[in-house]
DNA sequence: CTGAAAGCGCTTACAG
DNA sequence: CTGAAAGCGCTTACAG
């Protein structure tokens, strides 16, 4: 594997590499007559040549290469955000780098060393409970870096999100207009801000009703049996009318099959309404109401928020807020 | 952001570059005393030094990067796929960068061209139809290249697949020896080899029986619409046993919300055995059979592959083929 | 045990 | 209109 370089057609052209690199790079600046520059281009297209950008990063300094870190590509919430990511970066001409945290503060850090050290121009990441550290050791070398999804605390760096807590309450409200007398919140037992938010949202609309309110927390790993033995615990059929409200795309998966299982019929038996949008909620029995969060529109002022801080860097950039929708179906 | 150097170091360490590159690389060859090594060490962790991979690149010719091409990132399959593959590609070092070929030809030209320019040291990839060009191209440069889940005919390089036509072969003698006395097959409408081969076993049975067989064969996009209308036209309630067969995760996804929204139950009115694992699957109300690809066994052979190639390029790799295996569940 | 030097493939003022 | 030269941050034979 062989490439051809610069020089090469420097040589065969028998002009200086610094003339092959301004009409490679089509700079107006300085005129070059159009025979050489037609010769150089017929060169380069006749031995194959291909830029090394690697050679160009170390000399501008800049890669054109950006990091990606999600807490699990494989989770259709996450592959989705990178997906229109992807699509977003490639229009600025930048190459996605992706990592996967696993919500590991450790694998977190190594993924942000691993893509400073490959020269990224910067990072699009969903940072993990205990990753300030990470954080703010990118923010004292001045790293372009922008939040997405999540957000952390005490940290002001620029980042998408959705209106968490807002679209929880309003989603509490929409229930109890439904009449619903009873709302399970299934969530994660976390420290992540935004999941925090979704909770307090729900709390929130709770406080100012008369209903009966259960808070089913469960653990990150093993999902599905704990909302399996959580929904045990706290759900009966007996109840009139109950809902449930799913904080996130995952817990609405395991609980749905919950309730497959346990033929528990949606919304005869329970409301329910999920977060997020996923390809599963069409093999549900019944159309499942669910919020949805404007991926696109965040992918897309992610990475134009990135690109503003890596063209200009300015510290304590601000967060944009997307408005969540809640889809009306049928599951309520 | 301004980084610091391995010169940063020397100098405030009085030696010379060559050394400081020496013990941060930790190379045994060259016996650099412990004094200037700790100093050494010392002083890169005060400063917060970190390596300029691109750099080392360029001297060495080795990016530790490799580039994966799939389809689409946000395809369930292909986002456990590149998981799968992340996870391994870290194991040796290698850092990931993806793309998304929509099944455009241009577009993969095109990812394969962004990566070549990055100097990705390899790219594992899942070709599609009139790709071929593009990866001669490759090949010609002898670029380590290896192919997962799809191959192209007439070219030969490493790749990591499955035994596409005798797992279809057996889905349908499986279904036969259920009694179902119509199978429809729902494929696409394609020259994906790997595809075709599917299709192929699935013929290949039904001609040794003596059974109803159709075969759905849908284009590359709007799959819902064109599932929905080809099982309307082809598929009635009265039959006795009939089985459907979906040959991909979207084709089952779009085929079961049709059986869904049109009360046709599983395994009930029809059989159902669908291909490959997602997570959607949980939500039918009967637990589908399907066809489960070792994709964990699959994406680490193919880092196996390309790491190979990698170190010591060999022409006309050979292919791997892993065996699909059919999870019996609820759905026949 | 350590350093001087060449060079990887580019870009870009500067000079002519 | 074009070229010589420096330099980006490393690695690595080679010499001592």
């Amino acid at each position: 594997m062989k490439r051809t370089s610069i020089k090469d057609i420097a040589k065969i052209a028998g002009v200086s590499v610094a003339t092959v690199s301004y009409v490679l790079n089509k700079k107006e600046g300085s005129r070059i007559s159009d025979a050489t520059k037609k010769k150089i281009l017929e060169i380069a297209e006749a031995i194959n040549y291909i830029p090394n950008k690697i050679a160009r990063s170390l000399k501008t300094n800049k890669s054109k290469l950006i990091g990606l870190i999600v807490a699990d590509i494989s989770n259709d919430f996450y592959s989705n955000i990178a997906r229109n990511i992807e699509d977003e970066a490639m229009k600025f001409g930048y190459t996605l780098l992706i990592g996967s945290s696993d919500e590991n503060p450790e694998k977190f850090k190594k993924l942000t060393e691993l893509f400073s050290e490959q020269q990224v121009d910067g990072m699009i990441v969903a940072p993990v409970v205990d990753s300030d550290g990470a954080i703010n050791k990118l923010i004292k070398e001045e790293y372009p870096i922008v939040t997405i999804d999540r957000y952390l605390k005490n940290v002001n760096i620029p980042g998408v999100m959705i209106n968490n807590s807002e679209i929880s309450e309003y989603v509490c409200d929409f229930l109890t207009e439904k009449k619903c007398n009873e709302i399970i919140y299934v969530g994660y037992d976390t420290k992540l801000p935004h999941l925090q938010d979704r909770q307090e949202g729900f709390e929130k609309c709770i406080a100012t009703k008369n209903i009966t309110a259960k808070k089913l927390l469960i653990g990150i790993h093993n999902i599905t049996e704990d909302i399996y033995q959580g929904l045990d615990e706290n759900f009966s059929k007996s109840k009139n009318k109950t809902a449930i409200y799913f904080s996130s795309n995952k817990l609405a998966v395991a609980g749905l099959s919950y309730l497959n299982k346990n033929n528990i019929r949606v919304p005869q038996d329970v409301s329910v309404i999920a977060f997020d949008e996923t390809e599963a909620y069409k093999l549900f029995p019944t159309e499942i109401d669910y919020v949805r969060q404007p991926l696109m529109e965040m992918a897309k002022e992610s990475v134009k928020l990135l690109d503003a801080q890596i063209n200009n860097y300015v510290p304590n950039g601000k967060k944009v807020a997307f408005s969540a929708q809640l889809i009306n179906k049928n599951s309520v």
